[in-house]
DNA sequence: CGCCCACTTGGCACGATGTGCCATATTCAC
DNA sequence: GTGAATATGGCACATCGTGCCAAGTGGGCG
């Protein structure tokens, strides 16, 4: 642990340090370059292989990842980050909206793509969605994203209604499966992100319908 | 493609002939081995030791499963099987319930242990679930069960309402997650598999929560 | 400016993973 | 019983992921 190396001065609020900024500036170039390759060329892409085209030894590579999957958490988690983090400051205010509004209007909000950082991480999981079907790994991290959003989740709802512990459980898991089968919806069409069928208006829809009920559940038969 | 080896008779409706027998047996033992090993001593476990203790060669394990984890997947995968498969049984029936019941009942009956398989299934899954927060390639094949699932679900749901695609989806989904947070509940509690507070009552709790719209989310705040 | 210290990076070796290939043994069909 | 089909085992090999140590780099301080 770092111990947080403290810059000169406050009046730049927690300059995160040359050398800190350096890091994150290659763990991103090494995610990009994963993203790039896993999305042409499939499961067959070796660790190496990634690491030289992102300019860095093997064993820098498995310093920033724990497995080769894993450079593109970074790119996938984005969106999601952004929502949990949102929607924590929302609710934090004096007048914040009812919780069901607020899951909404945050989830929204992170899929609507603002700065080119978010654009560009979307689009980036859309090129990896699609190549997900032929990769169980990749698969498996853009699960295990959800996975933790869901705990996190968990926390921020816990602290905010104060319900049984089931049903936070039960909303977390439910918010977060809008979210996830929202952009997964997206990326298999071929809307734009900013369109009325991008992903902002798709999670809207779903966190409705998992947060208040089905609809069409009972269609033509019975 | 072994083409069907037909046995001699149709008094025994496909009988699946001694050796697919002794290989689903084999794969059982080695899953069983697995499972064990996994609970006890965590991810540490080669896959060499898991072969050896199960009787087979190291060859013939991965000949069976393509990593190491996916030994376990068959004991994860049995409740869900048998949910989608009496699912899929008892809405093709003329006197079918309507769907949400049909799947409320489905998930009550496919986690109340009626045979010792099942009950034996459940009993692997408690155990690897409490060994999951400390090993990721599990917690990936559980989530890779329940995609699995989800897909099934939605063809099933798809056959079954009609409904728009979307909706369809997000019902798969949600009933899904309904059955996973109720496993991952009972597991991490210490209630009977069979008791009042066992996976059955915790997945028709879940199930009507997610269908039907969720309580308590506008709490205490707001 | 020069020194030192902390930390990042790279290289190397090594156990473990997962697969292709071939030889052997067992089972099924006739 | 004989032959085809297939399950199993052994071996080699590329890749994965990690521990360890050496070299390079940036930041703080006199």
């Amino acid at each position: 642990m770092p111990t947080a190396p403290r810059t000169t001065a406050a009046h730049t609020p927690a300059r995160p340090s040359l050398t800190e900024r350096r890091k994150a500036e290659t763990q991103l170039e090494i995610a990009r370059t994963a993203a790039a390759l896993f999305a042409e060329r499939g499961p067959g892409v070796t660790a190496d292989e990634i690491a030289r085209t992102a300019g860095v030894a093997l064993r820098t590579f498995y310093r920033y990842f724990r497995t080769k999957e894993d450079a593109v958490a970074p790119l996938l988690a984005v969106g999601v980050r952004q929502w949990i983090d949102d929607l924590a400051d929302t609710t934090a205010r004096p007048d914040a909206p009812p919780t069901r509004a607020a899951l909404e209007q945050a989830a929204r909000r992170a899929l609507t793509p603002t700065d080119g950082r978010a654009e560009e991480a979307l689009r980036w999981t859309r090129g990896l969605l699609r190549a997900m079907p032929g990769d169980p790994a990749l698969r498996a991290v853009w699960h295990r994203v959800h996975h933790d959003s869901e705990e996190e989740l968990q926390l921020v709802l816990a602290r905010l209604t104060g319900a049984d512990p089931l049903d936070v459980r039960l909303a977390a898991a439910a918010a977060n499966t809008a979210m996830r089968v929202a952009v997964e919806e997206w990326a298999a069409g071929d809307a734009r992100a900013d369109g009325p069928h991008g992903p902002a208006e798709l999670v809207a829809r779903g966190m409705r319908a998992l947060t208040a009920g089905l609809p069409g559940l009972d269609g033509r038969h019975n």
